[in-house]
DNA sequence: CATAGAATGTTATGTTATAACACTGAAATT
DNA sequence: AATTTCAGTGTTATAACATAACATTCTATG
């Protein structure tokens, strides 16, 4: 990776931390945009790539979107607690429920290399929010 | 849901289930367009969804494709190992794991209504396949 | 048999993602 | 500092996935 491929890459995860919501490539396609108004899908793409290749990025594969990673650091196994009214999404870390995970999954010899976690529903503050109406 | 909608849920099923491996949309549709021609995509989408619903089949988040569901019943959390080298799919349950996947979630407030969890990997036949070569 | 409602048919379009190749700029080598 | 290299971006085009909106048809039911 050269330099050039480094700006682009924290231009992304600039956009991404900024609106802490999960955000699909073309929603940061278009806050890039009015920086450098030739971009195009691909370079977005790419660069997202190496993000979550890098463990800075997580994409959410329930929703086809990204979020910047809240706990830095090379996480193979986040669970991503999406919530379902705010849209806010909660990273959490258990190296018991991937040891779990891969037994259950190992009992037919599986081999592991990539988890994928999501969980939906309330998140507690609209959970409580809920609970005051 | 009339006899019409039974109808297409059991043949959508029935090419999931006669492929063994997850399919597309599209591919659902490209086989079920030899006998019905005319059939556009939300059709299949409105038969995917009905079965994904009933616990028929599963939508494989991480592939955008679907799956007969092999342990007939209606299961919330199904661990899904997907195989990188031959693409197929095994399905596991296990309560225990969400048991320990909602505490994590839990710990902030956050309530859990649909699980999705998927594991990338080789598959034992493929490994020990690969060990043989 | 009339009719209501569920499901599909149809058209169109929106959204997500990548293939393929040209171009450019940073870094390495001389 | 010229040359080479090659990673990365730019560009064009298109593939793949998904749904909105409304018309039509089939089936169940009175």
């Amino acid at each position: 990776m050269n330099r050039r491929g480094q700006r682009m890459q924290a231009q992304v995860l600039a956009v991404l931390r900024s609106r802490r919501l999960p955000m699909s490539a073309y929603e940061v396609l278009r806050c890039l945009r009015e920086e450098h108004p030739r971009l195009a899908p691909p370079t977005i793409y790419r660069a997202l790539a190496a993000l979550t290749e890098r463990g800075k990025a997580h994409r959410l594969e329930s929703l086809n979107a990204f979020i910047a990673c809240q706990r830095d650091g090379h996480h193979d196994a986040s669970i991503l607690s999406i919530c379902t009214d705010c849209g806010a999404v909660e990273e959490n870390v258990s190296t018991d429920l991937l040891t779990t995970l891969s037994s259950i999954a190992g009992k037919s010899g599986f081999a592991p290399t990539r988890h994928v976690i999501e969980v939906h529903g309330q998140c507690g503050i609209c959970g409580s929010a809920e609970g005051r109406a």
